[in-house]
DNA sequence: AGGTTGCATCAACGAACGTCAATACAAGCC
DNA sequence: GGCTTGTATTGACGTTCGTTGATGCAACCT
């Protein structure tokens, strides 16, 4: 059931040129844009925060459809491709599903974002 | 040619709760989608990153339509788009048209998505 | 075993997206 | 003025995306 995540984002810390290093090659900007399409819905976004802001970092599904006014298979897809973007996974425990978000998969985000300080440039 | 930015992201500091900080709103989670799936496209992706790793900060059109198989209007496309997320503008000079980053666009949405530290999380 | 509940997958539909050729516009040059 | 070059816009096309009802599967409960 968590098997088809992407580790697209980069594993290390020192391993992600980031956006404003140098210009992209094709093949990394596809996989990055993998990433950010998967965080271009408002559902997937809302869906995506309320997994990271919860306590305890865990929420049922059960919890996100009715949250929602959409049909449960939609929920499921968004879910879904969040997953498959490497953001998030999940693990069925008894009759519930649970997802979480994938420990540094945000802030590798962020990192590569990030425009480089004046000292940085001049490491 | 430089009107219709989104100016989505926020403009000060604290304004910006984060993904993780609380579940977020339909609303907002709109706005953040549109900058999102403008960097969900390869091309695009490339575009951005060939302009903010720029020395001096600018780059003509001229230079971007033969970086990339496409056709003119696809790229002045894909620039249309990233300008309208509010990531970038541009400005006529006379023949030619450069394009730049809009400083902190890229910042703030970092910001959005770093996970907060567990310092910032007792806070 | 049969029934019920939670979630995922399938098949289909309309809407949005990426792309291009054709065209329009803007600025420089003759 | 007309011609040429650089860029944006238009209109059209095929593809992908978001959504749904119907269905399938897994786990619990009698």
């Amino acid at each position: 059931m968590s098997k088809q995540e992407l580790e697209v984002i980069g594993q290390g810390a020192a391993c992600c040129p980031g956006l404003a290093a140098a210009p992209l090659d094709g093949e990394r900007a596809t996989e990055l844009a993998r990433v950010f399409k998967a965080l271009g819905d408002p559902v997937r976004l809302r869906l995506l925060s309320m997994i990271a802001s919860r306590e305890g970092g865990e929420v049922c599904v059960c919890e996100m459809t009715p949250a929602f006014e959409l049909s449960q298979p939609t929920i499921s897809h968004h879910l879904k491709l969040l997953r498959q973007a490497g953001l998030i996974d999940c693990e069925r425990r008894g009759t519930w599903v649970y997802y979480w978000v994938l420990p540094g998969a945000l802030d590798r985000l962020a990192v590569f974002l990030r425009t480089p300080t004046a000292a940085e440039t001049h490491a």
